[in-house]
DNA sequence: AAGTGGTCTAGACCACTCT
DNA sequence: GAGTGGTCTAGACCACTTG
C-alpha cells in the first residue's frame, strides 16, 4: 500500500502544480466522490493525501472556487457546489424581475438532424452534416418564457442522444461536464431583436409577429472549439439583459 | 525620517492586511505616482517598502490584477494599465452593418438641471440635485441612428459645463480623461426593448411607437464610484449587441 | 548576469463554526 | 475545545526577459 492513496499527479511540463493539483481534484469530483453539497476532506488532509504542502493545495482549491466548482466558507469546510458553472452563465440574464435565477427547463424535442447553414458555420462543420437539435422551453414561474433551438455536434455529445430527457434538470453545462466531459469555457451572446413566427409564438402563448428578442450564444470549450450554437427567443418586454465591461 | 516611506496603512478591523495594501497601492497607483503604462516598482521593492512579508505583498498585487488596474508579466514586471479607452467601449456595440465603427456624434442640448429619481440613484445623489444632463445624436453615415440623454456629477465635470461642443468630438470618455481626470474603469450596459416617445422618434426620424433597443449604461471610475448614467436608444431592427462571457 | 515575477514549502497564528 | 478555513511570514528555487 502506498504513502498515498493519490500521489502527485502526472503533468505537463509548463504546467503547475497547484493545476495539475486542481484537475486531479476536479476529475475525482466529477467523477463522484464528493457529490454535490457535501463537504470534501480538509485542506489539510488533502495535502498530505496528494503529498504537497498546505499552500499549494490551498491554491489549487482556489482554481476550483474561481471555477464555480466549490465554495469554501470559514470554519465549515469546503462544499461541492451543486449548479457547477452553470448558473454562472445566466448570471447576467433577467426574465421578468426575478434575477439571476435559472428558469427551469422543459425539453419538447430532440432529433438528430442536417444542419443549416449558420449553426454549421458556427460549429465548424458543412452544411448538412448531422447533430443533435433540441428544442427547449423555459419557465418562470410556472409560465412559459424563453423557447430555446441548440445545436450539438456529434459524436461528442452522443450520450445525449438518448438519455431520458426528464432526468436532465434545469441546467446543460453541468450536464455537458458530467457526461461527456465538455467544460465550457467562454461564450459569446448576440443579441438582437425580431419577431416571433407562428410556431415559436404557440409555444411561448403569444401573438404570430410579437416583438421578441432573440439572443444567439456560442459556446466554447478550453480548447476553443465551439460545442454549442443556441438561438434563445423571448418576449422583447419581458427581456433584460445586464453587461459588466472591464 | 521613517524607515519606510509608505509603512502600514491603518486598517479597518475585519480587513486584512493584503486588502489595506492594496487598497494604499491603489491610492498611490490613483495618485498619478505610476502613470498608466509604466512599470511600478518591483513587488520585493514594495513588500519592503510598506514593511511586509514578500508573500503578501504578492496578494496584495494579485487583487490589483484582478481588478484590472495593473497588469504583471513574467520577466519584465507590473505595469499600469490605461483606463478603458473609447474605443473598446464600443467594441460590442453594432449599429447597422458597419463593425465597431464609432458613430459620428452631435450635441444637441445641455443643460444644468435637476436629477430625475432613477439617474440620481444611480449616481448616488438625491433626487433633485442639479447635475449636467447631455443630449446627443449619433449618427452613421450621416444618418441618425441613436439618441443618448447623459446625466453628469457636478462639479466633478465643471469643465464640460462651458467649452465648446464643437470641439468634443465623436467619444466622450478620452475627453473625461484630458479635461476632468476621470478614466472609467469599467461599465455596466442594461440592455431592454421598449418604443419611443413622440419626441424621440421626431428626433431619429421615426414614427412614435417604434420599437426600440434602451441601453442603459453605468459608468464607474477606478474608485467605483459611478460618474456616469447614460440611456441610448435606437431603432430595435437596426440594433445588435455582442457579448463575450469569461 | 541581473532583475523580474511565478511556484513551492513549512510553519505560526488567527477567526469562525459546531458540539 | 476541536476542527475548519483565512492570514502572514521567511526563505528557496524556478522561469522568463533584458542587457
Amino acid at each position: 500500500m502506498p504513502a498515498t492513496l493519490h500521489s502527485i499527479a502526472e503533468r505537463e511540463p509548463g504546467q503547475s502544480r497547484y493545476g495539475a493539483l486542481a484537475a486531479a481534484l476536479r476529475a475525482r469530483l466529477v467523477g463522484g466522490e464528493w457529490p454535490p453539497g457535501t463537504a470534501m476532506p480538509a485542506e489539510q488532509t488533502l495535502a498530505t493525501e496528494h503529498g504537497v504542502a498546505l499552500g499549494t493545495m490551498r491554491r489549487a482549491l482556489e482554481l476550483l472556487v474561481q471555477q464555480g466548482l466549490v465554495e469554501r466558507i470559514h470554519g465549515r469546510g469546503t462544499f461541492v457546489r451543486a449548479g457547477l458553472a452553470g448558473a454562472t452563465m445566466m448570471r447576467f440574464f433577467r426574465f421578468g424581475d426575478r434575477p439571476g435565477e435559472a428558469p427551469a427547463s422543459r425539453i419538447v424535442s430532440r432529433q438528430v438532424a442536417a444542419l443549416p447553414a449558420e449553426p454549421a458555420r458556427s460549429l465548424g462543420l458543412a452544411k448538412g452534416e448531422t447533430a443533435l437539435k433540441l428544442r427547449r422551453l423555459r419557465l418562470v414561474g410556472g409560465e412559459p418564457c424563453l423557447l430555446e433551438d441548440i445545436w450539438l455536434p456529434l459524436p461528442l455529445f452522443d450520450a445525449f442522444t438518448d438519455s431520458d430527457t426528464k432526468d436532465w434538470g434545469d441546467l446543460l453545462y453541468p450536464l455537458f461536464a458530467q457526461r461527456s466531459g465538455i467544460h465550457v469555457h467562454r461564450a459569446v451572446d448576440d443579441i438582437r431583436f425580431d419577431t416571433l413566427g407562428a410556431a415559436d409564438a404557440r409555444a411561448l402563448g403569444l401573438a404570430a409577429g410579437h416583438p421578441c428578442a432573440k439572443v444567439t450564444r456560442h459556446a466554447f470549450d478550453v480548447g476553443g472549439r465551439c460545442i454549442e450554437h443556441r438561438v434563445t427567443r423571448g418576449d422583447a418586454h419581458a427581456f433584460h439583459y445586464s453587461v459588466s465591461i472591464t
